[in-house]
DNA sequence: CTAGGACCTGGAGCGCACTCCAAGTCAAAA
DNA sequence: TTTTGACTTGGAGTGCGCTCCAGGTCCTAG
């Protein structure tokens, strides 16, 4: 059966199921992403062996999907997590990091809403030709 | 020597490499979008069976890349491809699978101006402390 | 006549981000 | 004690969209 606290002695953490549950990710990719170094430190194991995701944990593995989602690659993830995972005094960088991110979602946004608009135009046309 | 006519008896079409600078993708790219259905007819021929690009395969490879652009998988681009190939009559067709194209492009722009903000607010952090 | 360069083809290779597999461990229920 | 099932690992496999390769043809310039 299914036992939340199994292994956790009551310490508030996630198995790699309910981690999945609460990130939306696979347990497959939670895996993957702590191989590919993206976890900052390794996540923490019950005497079983098994991973215990803590709530940094998952705050963590969600704020990583938002850089997905926008498009960063898993190189600099990886980049990114080995600065925050190094503690205090890189924030320039993790900043700069960030900004740049920013600089080019914006630009890939601004690039999609262009061609859209002139994908909206052909819709435009077939609708007027259907319409008549 | 580069000869924009060779073969080409002065009908105005391009070579593959005068179109490839002309839509931005590449030679091999070209090719494999004919390859992968996506011109609805095969490009025109010079006796040399060299390609011969018209206008009009310029125009639609232009908007293949805006489709391209804004996130359509190829085998959907296939289709939409085989439906203008198969002339009139099918317009609906193509003006649905375009609006659905439409409606998932905002719904994911919507997700990623979403998922940027939140990544804003973190660079506000860092922004904040370094000021500091 | 020869050399160079743009083009042709089928098919292999690549980078990315997962996704899955096989064989094994462990804890708890039956 | 046996079974169940969630978990572990290293490594293989997948789908996508290109990207490149090898060997060949054709046209033009020298």
């Amino acid at each position: 059966m299914f036992d939340p606290l199994a292994g956790d002695s009551g310490t508030g953490t996630l198995t790699i199921a309910e981690a999945a549950a609460a990130t939306g990710v696979s347990t497959h990719t939670l895996r993957y992403y702590e191989r590919a170094g993206l976890m900052r430190d390794p996540v923490a194991r019950a005497t079983s062996q098994h991973r215990r995701y803590s709530a940094d944990d998952i705050r963590w593995v969600t704020f990583l999907t938002r850089l997905r989602t926008t498009g960063m690659p898993i190189r600099e993830m990886a980049r990114y997590a080995r600065l925050a995972g190094a503690g205090e005094g890189n924030e320039a960088e993790r900043l700069a990091l960030l900004t740049e991110h920013r600089r080019r979602v914006l630009e890939r946004l601004d690039e999609v809403q262009r061609n859209l608009a002139a994908i909206d135009k052909k819709i435009a046309v077939y609708q007027e030709r259907i319409d008549r």
